[in-house]
RNA sequence: GGCCAAGUAGCUCAGUUGGUAGAGCAGAGGACUGAAAAUCCUUGUGUCGGCGGUUCGAUUCCGUCCUUGGCCA
């Protein structure tokens, strides 16, 4: 049995520094990264997602940045082939891929994989949110609850999101998804060594996300997603448009909410994301601290 | 200086015909299989501005003081 390679992966919830930290890691080793970041995927999204600069990128090489356009909706599915093709071309380079982020989801379809079900399907979903509209997300629950009982207890009958999900791999595959949900086996092609970088001082992580927020919106945030609706055909529901900062600006821009509301709840939608980014890395046990990263790649 | 209004949870406010109070937001914890920066679940004790009075009992009624707005001087 012939050894894997490695890749490493830095975890962190937002505005916890972890593209500095990386950034000072590929200084000193021969690394590349991989974005593990569900929102630097779309195009034109530069001041609100916090994108490495021009710079930083040609000084070390990023992947799975500016991937898709805002129209288009991206999937942990795309990042699991994405990010395995990303670290075997970086892998035959000879160097040493090191992914970054804190899309949790996106890093778990990656260590721990995922079934096989069917993409998204447009119609579909389209189709179940006229009923729903028409009928409410708990009457689609119950009917959940007749199609897939297992599923349907899982799910709770508001979480709209998931009822629609559930509902559409059935009338896509005739299957229940609870049936099509097994656990998935990784077989990924290296071997995956997860850090997490968990702030110490609660406080001080929610200082930092305002004082980046207010220069988010000092270098342009509003302009730029003022740019990008006269350029694309957007909406408020598309995934892209749904990232913090860019959720808000829109409101802003369409009159619903003030300035200064489109400050606190971006910021306040920014807090929101780092808990439930510190969330997922409380519950993944098989991480290690941060602060051993630099010396496991010092030996890799 | 006079008159009026308001002072209740971190914020915005509701309420108690006198028996020590509750919503939204924020915050906290959790879930998470192709939208995930998404979607959802759980979680509300705070000198009810201070001091006095009436009362068995005051956040509620009365007096007074303080603070903040507004109007009048």
């Amino acid at each position: 049995m012939s050894k894997l390679p490695v890749a490493f992966a830095l975890l962190g919830p937002t505005a916890s520094g972890k593209s500095g930290f990386a950034l000072a890691l590929a200084a000193e080793f021969p690394v590349e990264i991989v974005s593990v970041d569900s929102a630097q995927v779309y195009r034109g999204m530069d001041v609100g997602t916090g994108k490495p600069s021009a710079a930083e990128r040609s000084r070390v090489p990023h992947h799975l940045i500016d991937v898709a356009e805002p129209t288009e909706r991206y999937s942990a599915g795309r990042f699991r082939a994405d990010a395995i093709a990303a670290v075997e071309e970086i892998v035959a380079r000879g160097r040493i891929p090191l992914l970054v982020g804190g899309t949790m989801l996106y890093y778990r379809a990656l260590a721990v994989g995922l079934d096989e079900l069917p993409a998204a399907d447009p119609a579909i979903r389209a189709g179940i949110e006229a009923e729903a509209r028409r009928r409410g997300w708990p009457a689609l629950h119950a009917e959940l609850a007749r199609a897939d009982p297992q599923a349907a207890a899982r799910i709770a009958p508001r979480d709209a999101q998931r009822i629609q999900r559930a509902l559409e791999v059935i009338r896509a595959t005739g299957a229940p998804l609870s049936g099509l949900q097994r656990g998935a086996a990784p077989r990924l092609p290296f071997e995956l060594r997860g850090f997490a970088l968990i702030p110490a001082d609660r406080a001080e992580l929610h200082r930092r996300i305002a004082a980046r927020f207010d220069a988010m919106l000092a270098a342009g945030l509003v302009e730029e997603l003022r740019e990008l609706r006269r350029r694309y055909a957007l909406d408020p529901s598309l995934p892209s448009m749904r990232a913090v900062g860019y959720r808000q600006a829109w409101r802003y821009l369409e009159g619903e909410i003030s300035a200064e509301e489109l400050r606190e709840q971006a910021i306040a939608a920014t807090r929101q994301l780092a808990k439930r980014q510190l969330t997922w890395l409380r519950a993944m046990k098989d991480l290690a601290p941060a602060d051993e990263l630099r010396r496991a790649l010092s030996r890799a």
